[in-house]
Formats: structure tokens, C-alpha cells, sequence
DNA sequence: GCAAATTTTGACCGATTGGACAAACGTTAG
DNA sequence: CTAACGTTTGTCCAATCGGTCAAAATTTGC
């Protein structure tokens, strides 16, 4: 018995496309109201269609979700994927921590269904945290550890830096509505995103350069 | 016609108790699985009540957020009142950042229902956080403004040090599970926040110290 | 001890939810 | 034209939701 593809998930054209447009929907709607907030109807008509039609495309609500988190992980995590070893470190750094935030800017909504995901205790991505995430990590806290043992960054965790590069970019975009609360109407989004990269490349960058 | 206190709100020490217990449970509940994820039949079960005797003492699944978000915003922000003019700076940012991320370690839940808000948008502390917060915050940025100009600590943006705090410490808390996952069973909830602590202190603390 | 006040409960309600399903509607290859 | 296939819809359902209510059980003030 041979062993075939999963699924061979045969596709007509208009299932592609309407399974795109359900997708973009739903980013929608999961990253405004959570999983359990949402419901099929609300993206259902955000995708422009009925519910059961919505049903004939995905199996379920779970299902799209799923769908969602799979395709997030890969883009989301392209950027630290790109962290090189060859280059100089606080180039690679900061290319790194401006492509976050970027990322912050442009996709706020992935980022809040991520940060969604992992604050109900990541019930759905669990397998892919320990497996996918963990690997990449730890391979590329090998990497700036290595820089660090060259004496080319100051030494420090490369774990929580990583960690502290996450948590300040995807700030601005997971907590979006209170960053704006606080810094008032005075500047634009445009402004709040130069100011903050202005301010993380000198906490990131100014705090590793190697003394002297 | 005198004006009265809005609310005499004469409690029986029954009512004080079960108030208390409720939102404990209503803490627990609603960190995990946000507003609209969370049921008054698990909180009533976590409370260890029947439903309609949790509705006997708070009106609606409304009134109970509304009266943990009140409260919770309060110690919360407890911290960063304390951020003081006088005294040495970097022992005051110093200070600031261990009290965050003891926060973040002990009170985990509040971190996460208080993310979980923002995450939706704030509908329901909105005014808290272009009021009450901004006013809190604008002060303190002013004092670490004040620090700046005197030389005593780098010059940067007080507003997005402060973000960068806040993102940082919380992180802990609201993206624990991942967190847990990248940095696997090898040290537990102690070491890591050991490391955590050590790792912020280096990052803001030795960056905020004035060259020569 | 007892009446009044407070607390607890079981039964119930209308609204909303995720999802099923068959019938109807299109589209296209022969 | 028509049979086969893919798509769309209206209707329906059981489960769950937030919340009500009257009656029963308990506590409290005197």
C-alpha cells in the first residue's frame, strides 16, 4: 500500500478564491473578538456570503482557524528566519528589530490573532511553539551567543533579548489602542512608528555595541 | 435637594464575602478565556455557586468586569506612581522595572485580563486610559524628561522608554506560554524570572546610564 | 423564639450559537 | 439538450448563552 499525500485537496479555481476571501475575513474578525468572540455569521457576512455557504468552504470554524494559524506562523516568523550568521551582528540586529516592528505597522491584525491565541494559553499552536518556534530560537540564540563569545555584542541572554525585541515591537501593535490613548492625537501613526524605531534602535543597538 | 453619595451601597457581611469570592473566580475566568469567551456558569462554578446566586449579587457578567477592571486598574498602575522625583534615577527606573516584573510574576491573571482588554479595543476602560492613565503617564514622562536634560540619565523619549517597561515585564505574564515552550523545562518559574530580571536590568538600566 | 430580611435554588425564557441538510441554482463537457 | 458536477441558499436543530422569577431555605434583629 503506498503511502500518498495526505491530501491531495484537489482545488477548483473558485475554491481558491473564495477560500482566500474567507481567510481575509476572518483575520478580521478573530483579531477584533478572539476566537470564542467570534462568530461564523460575523465572517460570514464580512466575507460577503452566507453562512452555509461559508460552511461548504470550511468545515468548521475551528477549521479556519487552524488555516489562519498555520499560514500566520510562517510570515510571522520569516523575519527572524532571515537573522544571519554572516553580516555584521549589529547590522543583522538591527535589520531584525526594524523588520518587526515593520511587521507591527503593516500586519497589526496578525499579530493581535497571534497574541490572542497565545494568551488563552495557545490551546490550538501548542505542538508548533514547542516543535517549529523552539528549534528556531534556540538555533539563532546560538548564533548571537556566538557573536557574543567574539566579543562583537556586549554579553547578555540571547533568549530574553529575543524575547525583549518581541514583546517591545508587537507592543504597538497589540496595544495599539493604549499607545495612542497615552501619546494623544498630537502625531500620527506614521510619527508614533518613526519615534518608536528611533527609540528601540537606540535601546537595542546603542545598549550592544561592545564597550570601547 | 443635597447632594448625595451616588451609591450608599449598605453591604451584610455575607454580601462583602461572596463579592470577594466572586471575583476571584471572575479574575480566573476571564484572563483565560477573555469577556466574551468566558460564561457566568464558569464563574459561578469556579466560585463554587449556582448562577442565578452569582446574579444575585452582581447585576449582570457586565457589572463584574466593570468592577474588576476598576479595581485592578488601580494596583496596577500602583507602580508607577511610585516612580519618584526625588532620589538617585537610575535607582528609581531601576526600582520601577523589578516592581513591573514582580507584577508580571505574582499577578499573572491581572496581566493577562488587563491585555486581553486592550487586545479588543478597550470598550470598556476607553475613558481610564485617555484619562486617568495619560494624565499618569504624561507626569512621569515629564520627570524622566527632567533627568535627561539634567544629564543624569540618556537622552530618549520618556514616553516610549515607558512602553518599552511595560512591554517588556507584561510579556512574562501575558505570552507565559510561550515563553515556557522556547525556553523548555530545563529551569523553572524562579530561574526564569531570575534571568528575566537580570536581563532587563542590563538592557534598560546599563543603556540609560550617562557615557563618562 | 419568631417575624422580617436576606440568601439560595430549580425551573424557565428568549436570543444566539455552530452546524446539518436537502433542495435549488449554476456551469460545463459531451 | 442534458447529465454530471460544483455552488448557493432557506430552513431547521440542539446546545448554550445571559438573565428572570417565585418559592424555598437560611440568617438576622429583637
Amino acid at each position: 500500500m503506498p503511502m500518498e499525500a495526505v491530501k491531495p485537496k484537489r482545488r477548483t479555481r473558485i475554491q481558491t478564491e473564495k477560500r482566500e476571501i474567507i481567510l481575509e475575513a476572518a483575520l478580521e474578525v478573530f483579531a477584533q473578538h478572539g476566537f470564542r468572540g467570534a462568530t461564523i455569521d460575523q465572517i460570514a457576512e464580512a466575507a460577503g456570503m452566507s453562512k452555509p455557504n461559508l460552511l461548504y468552504y470550511f468545515r468548521s470554524k475551528e477549521d479556519i482557524h487552524v488555516t489562519l494559524m498555520q499560514r500566520l506562523l510562517e510570515t510571522w516568523l520569516a523575519p527572524l528566519r532571515e537573522l544571519d550568521d554572516i553580516g555584521d551582528p549589529i547590522t543583522e540586529l538591527r535589520s531584525y528589530i526594524r523588520r518587526k516592528l515593520e511587521m507591527a505597522r503593516d500586519y497589526p491584525r496578525e499579530s493581535r490573532l497571534f497574541a490572542n491565541e497565545i494568551l488563552q494559553g495557545a490551546p490550538r499552536v501548542m505542538p508548533m511553539l514547542e516543535g517549529e518556534l523552539k528549534e528556531l530560537v534556540d538555533e539563532k540564540a546560538q548564533i548571537i551567543r556566538g557573536w557574543m563569545r567574539d566579543g562583537r555584542i556586549v554579553r547578555t541572554d540571547p533568549w530574553h533579548l529575543i524575547f525583549a525585541i518581541w514583546a517591545t515591537t508587537q507592543h504597538y501593535a497589540d496595544f495599539d489602542v493604549q499607545v495612542r490613548a497615552v501619546l494623544g492625537p498630537d502625531r500620527g501613526a506614521e510619527g508614533r512608528f518613526e519615534d518608536a524605531a528611533r527609540f528601540l534602535e537606540q535601546l537595542f543597538i546603542e545598549g550592544l555595541k561592545p564597550k570601547r
